[in-house]
DNA sequence: CAATTCAGTATACAGTTGTTAACTTAATTC
DNA sequence: GAATTAAGTTAACAACTGTATACTGAATTG
């Protein structure tokens, strides 16, 4: 489910075995990180966890942190294959915003590991991990932008900063989405609404406005400065 | 500077020594906690920076989980002085936001370790103490609604849902605060610029819609469903 | 089929961890 | 001024930590 582990012909049996015990531990880093929070993790409980013995980790990783930026890696590729399915179901119907938000929360839930980790060590972890999960996050921010400068073009909308506007966009909803994952499933709907509305407000805000007139759109300048 | 130590006539000798190693242990507690993110230090290290033994930590807290909920009990305290503060400041001036905003930015600088408590245990930390957070930053937010709703109805404006509104400007504000923790000082002016930015957009959308026309509104409202 | 490679084991080491128990020693109480 | 209280110390413990070394045994190689 989160890690390939292919017995291709090109591998033999050793190196298949390999791959298979190193995606263990991914899966058991990724595991106890949930609970614990990743830096406050040993090496010895993942090994455990993993089936192995503590000895046994350095065949596969160097470090805690070599593996904990594998997870960041295996945190970007989700995040990645989460636009392209929110993507792929976002074109049909009008209501986009919903739709994405709909595919991104169940995304927190199937991925809630993933999630944990990149939203727990955000500052928790070395410097190196920090600007990792920044680098990811960037990038992630920046495929956004992309697509609303795409979308609202379609829309016959400019937005003001499409950049910024996929920032805000971000912030609320990685916000909300850490709290969906302590929330019992069956409050979701409520938080999906939410931050829907959330997203349409940013979004409202966010439009260059040549909707409004001249000087209404002055009148609301002097207000907000 | 960060606990008040009072040796008032009321305290005997003893219990003013205590309450001053008290706030030591807190005082180690949160730089500590800054350096390395709470869930992974020890009692012994805060006990040793503190300037006394692993045992002597026992006659003041329970428990590192105790210690912990104290620091957050402080987080709580200076979030609450700072909107005191913004609130003294805000006034005199047209331009609320940015003045709220260099506010805002200057409490993370001076009161960073406390800034890093609050972000980096949000999901790391034990069900206790996520929950306190969580308490906690849902007190700021209602506090900031209240103040939403003072400021925009002086200004003849109403926000749709201030409680909502106040929830994005603090997932934003938070979220680019805590980028401004790592950032080097002086880049943090640009910082500010990009946050008021934002919480402009935020309030703009958020603005029930009165100044458009009922047509230019259903036509937005369209748009972005 | 013999030699080699190497994923994983066994074991041991020196540090660190939380926690307990018995103590010192100064301030408080009566 | 003697008795008591209690903040902090000393010392010890079992459990855990990361890491190094020598090892096993099966898969690979030639």
């Amino acid at each position: 489910m989160v890690v390939d582990v292919q017995n291709r012909d090109c591998m033999n049996i050793r190196a298949t075995q390999k791959s298979k015990t190193r995606a263990e531990l991914i899966a058991s880093g990724l595991k106890l990180s949930a609970k614990k929070g990743f830096s406050a993790l040993s090496l010895r409980e993942v090994a455990g966890d993993a089936g192995i013995t503590p000895a046994g980790f350095y065949k596969h990783f160097h470090d805690m942190e070599e593996l904990g930026l594998v997870l960041l890696d295996e945190v970007g590729l989700s995040l990645r294959r989460l636009l392209r399915d929110a993507k792929k179901k976002v074109e049909p119907g009008p209501n986009g915003v919903r739709v994405s938000i709909e595919t991104f929360l169940k995304f927190v839930n199937e991925n809630g590991n993933l999630f944990r980790l990149l939203l727990g060590e955000r500052q928790g972890g070395s410097s190196v991990f920090r600007k990792a999960i920044h680098a990811e996050m960037d990038r992630f921010v920046k495929e956004i932008a992309m697509d609303l400068r795409g979308t609202h073009a379609a829309l016959k909308v400019t937005l003001r900063n499409p950049e910024m506007t996929a920032e805000a966009i971000v912030a609320i909803v990685f916000t909300l989405g850490a709290e969906a994952l302590d929330l019992p499933s069956h409050k979701q709907a409520g938080l999906a609404d939410r931050l829907t509305e959330h997203v349409k407000t940013i979004l409202l805000g966010s439009i260059d406005g040549q909707v409004q007139t001249k000087k209404s759109k002055n009148q609301k300048r002097i207000k907000l400065t």
